[in-house]
DNA sequence: GCCGTTTTCGGCCCGACTGTTTTCAGTCG
């Protein structure tokens, strides 16, 4: 609705409270229709940025599973306003004229006219415009627009350390998405401070791996990688450094609401610093760090995996009153001590249970968790009884040979479909740990589901759920899953749900630990890695946590194996 | 369409950059 809006001029400001509702609906943890079947149009009323106006749209889709006026825009504007829009450069504006000119209502349509030179004819168009959506097309079919996070990371950071071998450089800060761990990242920022911007820029865009130049200015460059994301360089005065970084880091919608405060207490808030208005004059406050400028608008600082608007504004505003705990103390990145969950030669993994502990000892993990798939997962080499038993003589002995790291057994064992496991519960009794996960038939209906993981979840030998909603990033949603039901009967058994670590899991979602953390259901953090190169990731699946406000006494595993394994039993 | 410690009307976050025009609209973050 905001999009088809804004092709109108006069409708900016309404497309803009669309927009507005729409990502609030998106970012709440309650069920909007629970909401209203439960205390009707008043409570989705009070949600912020929802009016009257809004509420019976919401109405109408609840009751029909459709709005009359959006039907009637999109019969209006009959394209695919979600692809051509991720065609860079291309906005409602111009889509609305390339549907009135061209009839283009697809990406086939587009690059058809495009490559057929019938753009640059248009009016308020040329021939950069056209050869920029070639480029922007052949990237979106390349890329699908997003990257995970667990492939970017390691190049953002490498970029960083790039840029920091120049003299001219005084300092480096990743910003945008990556920064706020996003689980998939469109594309990177990086912010510099400087006094030789021209040198910065002229240096960063002339890198080999830079592919072509989107936009430069004198004071950021636009680039896509070779790697095939795009890197937005932005270059600053270092005392303008935590203003910058503030304002880069986002998210938009947490910048446009500390900017509404801002004006709210006659300031102005940009890239540049804090500005207090003075008649016509216009005074800078602070603008070197981050932390002053939060502090100096009344808040406490905020960590840059909850500034996504979804109340972070509030709370550290009551933490700055002297409110204690109204902000979360965020479990940090040096805090866990053990692995759950991981793969070793006995299934699927790639290597050995030896240098799987080796690698992870490095990297100072104090325990692992050895859980091979068991018998049904044929495809992944799964253990029946009689190979995790020997395994399990395997690891008693690895672990007499090793030291400063102490290996557990474990099992990934497979949720049937109704329900039951498919190990012997005596076996199962043998372990120390038992994760237990849904692998097949994830077609179920929510219903079916819901009772399938109740069932496991109250099973007296298991102790996590692992990746508990089953979902695949860019690949496939979670199945359907009544998720109050589940942390009901998991808070009641004192079944632990886990936050799987691995870059195109990360299961659960920030949103969900957020519930999980709401509920008093604590969770473990494990990277289900299947090669020791994986084992890193643990920073992901901790960067999640962090992004679903939980602290270090929300995860289990950062207690030592002696006390995690008082934790572990069971109501 | 939302919202109110100036306001129930009249505002609505802010600036950089591009491309196509000769002063700015559209897009982006």
């Amino acid at each position: 609705m905001s999009e088809y809006l804004q092709m109108n001029d006069e409708e900016s400001f309404r497309s803009t409270a669309y927009l507005r509702a729409a990502r609030t609906l998106e970012s709440m943890t309650e069920d909007v229709e629970m909401l209203y079947q439960q205390s009707g149009l008043r409570s989705i009323e009070k949600i912020p940025g929802i009016g009257h106006g809004l509420a019976l749209k919401i109405e109408e889709y609840i009751k029909s599973k459709k709005v009359v006026e959006f039907d009637k825009l999109h019969k209006e504007f009959p394209f695919d306003l979600d692809t051509l829009g991720s065609v860079r450069g291309l906005g409602p504006k111009m889509i609305k004229v390339l549907y009135h000119k061209l009839k283009i209502k697809t990406l086939d349509d587009l690059e058809r006219a495009a490559r057929t030179g019938k753009i640059r004819s248009l009016p308020r168009f040329g021939e950069k415009v056209q050869y920029n959506i070639l480029r922007s097309i052949e990237f979106i079919k390349r890329s699908r627009g997003r990257f995970l996070l667990g492939h970017i990371l390691p190049v953002i950071k490498e970029l960083v350390e790039l840029l920091k071998g120049l003299p001219e450089v005084l300092q480096v800060e990743m910003a945008g998405s990556a920064r706020r761990r996003l689980p998939t990242i469109g594309d990177l920022d990086i912010l510099v401070a400087t006094n030789k911007p021209v040198k910065v820029i002229k240096f960063f865009t002339s890198f080999p791996r830079v592919e072509k130049i989107w936009g430069r200015g004198a004071t950021k460059a636009s680039v896509r990688w070779r790697d095939g994301f795009n890197v937005d360089l932005r270059v600053i005065k270092l005392s303008s450094f935590g203003a910058a970084l503030q304002y880069f880091t986002g998210s938009k919608d947490h910048n446009i609401a500390l900017r509404r405060l801002a004006q709210a207490k006659g300031f102005k808030l940009n890239e540049y610093g804090l500005w207090r208005l003075d008649g016509k004059k216009e005074i800078k406050i602070v603008s070197r760090t981050e932390k002053v400028i939060y502090e100096t608008l009344g808040l406490s600082y905020l960590e840059p995996e909850i500034r996504e608007n979804t109340g972070e504004i509030e709370a550290a505003i009551q933490e700055a009153r002297g409110v204690k705990n109204s902000l979360p103390c965020l479990i940090g990145y040096d805090e866990v001590l053990g692995d759950l969950q991981m793969h070793s030669d006995w299934s699927d993994g790639s290597v050995s249970i030896e240098e799987m502990a080796k690698v992870a000892k490095k990297l100072g993990r104090k325990y692992i968790v050895i859980t091979d798939h068991t018998g049904d997962l044929k495809i992944a080499n799964g253990l029946d009884a009689k190979r995790l038993l020997s395994q399990m003589k395997e690891i008693d002995t690895i672990n007499q040979r090793i030291s400063g790291i102490k290996i557990l057994k474990g099992a990934e064992v497979n949720i049937q479909k109704d329900g039951a496991l498919d190990m012997p519960d005596e076996v199962l009794a043998k372990l120390d740990v038992v994760l237990a996960a849904v692998h097949t038939q994830m077609d179920q209906d929510k219903q079916t589901m819901t009772e399938r993981l109740i069932r496991a979840i109250s099973h007296p030998l298991v102790n996590i759920i692992a990746h508990p909603t089953g979902r695949i990033l860019q690949e496939r949603e979670g199945y359907q899953l009544d998720f109050d039901q589940v942390l009901k009967v998991a808070k009641k058994n004192n079944t632990f749900l886990e936050i799987d670590a691995y870059c195109d899991r990360l299961d659960l979602s920030d949103r969900h630990i957020r519930r999980c953390v709401q509920a008093g259901v604590k969770l473990s953090i494990d990277t289900d890695s299947h090669h020791p190169s994986q084992l890193w990731m643990m920073e992901l699946g901790i960067s999640q946590a962090r992004r679903g406000w939980a602290e270090a006494d929300d995860i289990i595993n950062v207690r030592s194996w002696d006390e995690l394994k008082k934790l572990l039993k069971k109501n």
